[in-house]
DNA sequence: TTAGGGTTAG
């Protein structure tokens, strides 16, 4: 552009129009498209002295720049030196429309155009699908006289981008038909369709079509195949298309870095893109998310931050990005920062903007901030109501997420999902299976995680019928197989006492994650199978995956009840050093109940009084229940005082002395701690039970707060007389 | 008329 200045100043308008009007409207273009309309304004102000600013290419160029950037009297001025509105400008005008939004305008230009060709149709199409309005931009095409590649190409990608790929493969599929030849435009839109709805046998037919076409080499065609290509699993595909290609874009070499990282080669990715030939803002956009995704939100947030010092400009994908990988490290203060930038940008009620924003005040535990921000959007979309219902049921306000869900435009598998597992939340069993039902009645075909919330239900109130009948839904609906799925049936059928069946699955099952593995683990340990759990357990060391701090625990507790002391210090010895967990107060409370167990009472109270931090007052309480087994009362009376030390601090204390008094046997105690309780007004935390009716679950609690509760006392009076007690 | 990055749930 500085040598089209400088050719510009060079040329004589007197001697040679032609060229220097050329320049000019080269320059005008490229004005526009940078957004540099001072500048375009002062070479207005020169070709009007020059004399030649009425020229028709010109003065259109200039219109356009106007136009663009939102220069309605300046555009006005212009359109009086034409005579009158010929097609051209009703063109023009037809496209600022569209990309202003105001499609009303639009239509209105477009039904009072005298004549009109393919230009100002296709630009309605495609303003209709830029804007989400499919159905209206099929109106248009199917009634669009100039059926050319252009509104084929338009109609296409615009179903792409609005994420109906099916409907627009099968308008390629009618194109074919039609005759009209597709473009390199047509199938860079095919392939990424494809590459969307992964269906890659349809993918891999398209590729040998563009070969065919001679479209093999073009840039943006060969970028859509890099993708393709990786979707499909095939890097070395990918890396072939990339390396085969002539020339590459920034588009070229940010899809690479996809490559990489689907490769488990973060690091590389980088180096691409550390030595990019260019990078804008899509670039270290793909980068910043790959370090957030990859589970690295300081790295995330490190290259945003280089991103603002190298002067880019972060749009609205880089700052939701930003600011979800804020809200997973719940740094409030960051995001707030960042929310105000945003404003600031004039995209402060950008849906993306939003729901991460409402995401991150409810991860903060802010939700009525984030409601604030749910309110203030327009425009809201699903994944926005998405986002406050979870984040309602985040911080316990079920009732909320609620009342959102019942008034809501199309609820999918994610609100429901939430909802679900807001009740889990809070241990609402019943209302989950409540939800589920009317999940179900309102047409919403459960999945994957609908599912495995559904079964730790099951799990935590060990309802096997239950977990059976789920188990049976989820044949049918041949997502046995996946990962999380197979995971939560584990668990449910161990910790619902059917451990047989526990083990069927996880034996069956095709793909096992760290999570898998350790809730088999786990299962065999409760379950009293320490041996197979230590030998599950060197199994998973053996696929070298490494265990994480609820394995371990499992494993020190397998070691505890079979007797295994020194094999279980050995572990407890390894964890840091081995498996890099930090050992937390649940471990050592394991080994002090492994060592009292085994009578090594000394060695136990030694190793309570090393550990680093204060220890949990069961630790205490293993310590005592191995004084009493193995009748060291010297021992048992410091261990007593220690206890109640504690328990003055926190009635979860008193509880456990009272029942440790109890077990031993020492009722005088036991009625001192209860006085003691009374006195300071500690309440043991209600306990339950619960039933299942006709696909009811029923919880009871002593206080009488079930809504049947009245029925309840009645039936049970009634069987108390029938049964003869007093 | 286009390709690369993007918000919720798991």
């Amino acid at each position: 552009m500085i040598n089209a200045l400088k050719t510009l100043r060079t040329l004589n308008p007197a001697k040679n129009l032609q060229g220097y009007a050329e320049t000019c409207v080269y320059l005008l273009k490229n004005l526009t498209g940078q957004g540099l309309i001072t500048e375009g304004a002062a070479l207005h102000g020169h070709l009007i002295k020059t004399g030649i600013s009425s020229e028709r290419y010109i003065a259109i160029k200039l219109l356009m720049m106007y136009l663009d950037s939102r220069k309605s009297a300046e555009a006005n001025e212009i359109i009086k030196d034409f005579n009158g509105f010929d097609l051209v400008v009703h063109n023009c005008l037809l496209n600022a429309y569209v990309q202003w939004g105001n499609l009303d305008l639009a239509c209105k230009v477009f039904d009072e155009m005298p004549e009109r060709n393919e230009i100002s149709w296709t630009a309605l199409i495609s303003g209709f699908m830029k804007h989400g309005r499919v159905k209206e931009s099929m109106w248009y095409f199917e009634r669009n006289p100039f059926q050319n590649v252009f509104s084929w190409t338009a109609m296409i990608s615009g179903y792409v981008q609005n994420g109906f790929s099916l409907d627009g493969l099968k308008l390629f599929l009618r194109l074919l038909e039609s005759g009209v030849r597709p473009n390199e435009v047509t199938f860079t839109s095919v392939v990424k369709a494809c590459a969307e709805l992964r269906n890659f046998r349809l993918g891999a037919s398209v590729l040998g079509w563009i070969v065919k076409s001679g479209f093999e080499d073009n840039v943006s065609v060969s970028n859509s195949s890099i993708t393709l290509f990786l979707r499909m699993g095939e890097i070395d595909m990918s890396r072939r298309v990339f390396d085969r290609m002539e020339k590459r874009d920034i588009v070229s070499w940010t899809a690479i870095l996809d490559m990489y990282v689907q490769m488990g080669e973060l690091e590389e990715a980088r180096r691409i893109f550390d030595e990019m030939p260019e990078r804008n803002e899509v670039s270290w956009s793909a980068m910043i998310a790959r370090y957030s995704q990859m589970g690295y939100p300081e790295e995330s947030v490190k290259l945003f931050r280089e991103m603002i010092r190298e002067g880019f400009k972060p749009n609205i994908s880089c700052l939701s990005i930003v600011l979800s990988t804020l809200a997973g490290v719940e740094a409030l203060k960051a995001g707030m920062g960042i929310h105000g930038h945003a404003i600031k940008l004039g995209i402060g009620k950008n849906v993306y903007i939003g729901s991460s924003l409402v995401d991150l005040y409810s991860k903060c535990g802010e939700y009525k901030d984030g409601r604030l921000v749910f309110d203030s959007i327009a425009e809201k979309n699903v994944v926005l109501w998405n986002a406050m219902i979870s984040g309602y049921s985040l911080n316990g306000e079920v009732e909320e997420a609620k009342k959102l869900l019942d008034v809501m435009p199309s609820p999918n598998n994610a609100s429901w999902n939430s909802m679900i597992s807001g009740y889990i939340d809070h241990k609402e069993f019943d209302e989950v299976f409540e939800v589920f039902n009317r999940m179900i009645l309102s047409g919403i075909i459960p999945d994957q995680s609908t599912f495995s919330s559904l079964l730790s239900a099951c799990a935590n109130v060990a309802s096997l019928e239950k977990g059976k009948d789920l188990h049976g839904k989820i044949i049918k609906l041949g997502i046995q197989y996946d990962v999380f799925v197979g995971t939560a049936l584990t668990d449910m059928y161990a910790k619902s006492g059917d451990i047989d069946s526990s083990k069927r699955v996880f034996e069956r099952m095709p793909e096992k994650n760290q999570f898998s593995w350790t809730v088999m683990i786990q299962a065999l340990a409760e379950s009293g199978f320490a041996k197979e759990c230590l030998d599950l357990f060197d199994e998973m060391e053996r696929m070298s995956l490494l265990p994480d701090e609820l394995a371990l625990l499992s494993v020190l507790f397998a070691c505890s009840h079979c007797g295994l002391v020194d094999k279980g210090l050995q572990y407890f010895n390894s964890m840091a050093t081995v498996y890099g967990v930090k050992p937390k107060g649940k471990h050592y409370t394991c080994v002090v109940d492994m060592l009292s167990r085994a009578g090594r009472l000394s060695e136990a109270e030694e190793f309570l009084n090393s550990m680093p931090f204060p220890p949990e007052t069961n630790a205490w309480a293993a310590l005592l229940s191995g004084c009493n087994r193995y009748k060291n009362e010297e021992l048992a009376e410091r261990t007593a005082r220690k206890l109640c030390e504690i328990a003055e601090k926190r009635s979860a204390g008193y509880v456990l002395l009272s029942n440790i008094y109890a077990s031993a046997g020492r009722w005088i105690d036991v009625t001192k701690i209860r006085k003691l309780m009374k006195e300071n007004g500690s309440k043991k935390s209600t306990g339950y039970s619960w039933t299942e009716v006709r696909n009811k679950v029923h919880s009871f609690y002593s206080d009488g707060t079930h809504a049947n509760s009245d029925e309840i006392y009645w039936i049970l009076e009634l069987l108390r007389s029938e049964m003869c007690i007093p």
